[in-house]
DNA sequence: TCCATATTTCGAGAATAATCGAAATGTGGA
DNA sequence: TCCACATTTCGATTATTCTCGAAATATGGA
């Protein structure tokens, strides 16, 4: 994966709603949810919704399908395992047995700004 | 990993900046950097470049460490699978044999605006 | 103690993203 | 053909994030 596109998928997972469908659909397997469904499960308005699904599609993590009047949404488990193997790449490089000691989150003194 | 904590770490990765940053570290092994050497190597200026350290650290990826006047970094490898970890939870549920068929990204048309 | 170096915080302006009502589009059935 | 339903696009507003100069803080050495 390049670089680009896993900034979009970053991005397009980065964000409480969006997140929140991907795991939807992800629990929802090949089967997948109807548009109308994720809106009554997550109560965002219809344009949102099409909003965050648009930007989820774009980063090829979701892909869609018409059905008659519906329209059926499904996770694209490829894409998101192309993204976990490009986070991954070059992972540990130059440290053979490295350590990879945990670290906790800072508290957060500023937050950045 | 909870869900508030698996957006932090999103957030922090979706961006071009602190994606490179912490490509950087991630290959430059257990033994980092220096905010100095990231600096130079992404020419951006001290502030930003602060700026974008402190969201990956409160994210709990990368840590650092104060050695005389400079601050080295690495990146913090169980935190990033803790990530992997989460996104792939629940991973094809309820479809067993999950075709996972691939997907293209849409090739965008009027951007989520 | 005083200075140079390394890094962070402050503060403000510019850029980008999120939200939602209303109007538009596409689809199936009467 | 005409209507109801499902979803998307448009347009404008509000909120958040990025960026960087300048000032502040921390450290080691003279």
């Amino acid at each position: 994966m390049e670089s680009a596109l896993a900034l979009d998928c970053l991005s397009a997972l980065a964000h409480a709603h969006r997140l929140t469908l991907f795991r939807l659909l992800v629990r929802a397997g090949d089967e997948g949810m109807a548009v109308g469904e994720l809106a009554e499960a997550t109560g965002m308005a219809g344009a949102t919704l099409t909003n965050h699904l648009n930007i989820l599609r774009r980063a090829g993590l979701v892909a869609d399908e018409r059905r008659g009047r519906v329209i059926q949404c499904r996770a694209c488990y490829p894409q998101m395992n192309a993204l976990l193997g490009f986070l991954t790449e070059n992972c540990c490089a130059g440290s053979p047995g490295a350590a990879c000691t945990p670290c906790k989150p800072k508290p957060a003194r500023s937050t950045a700004r």
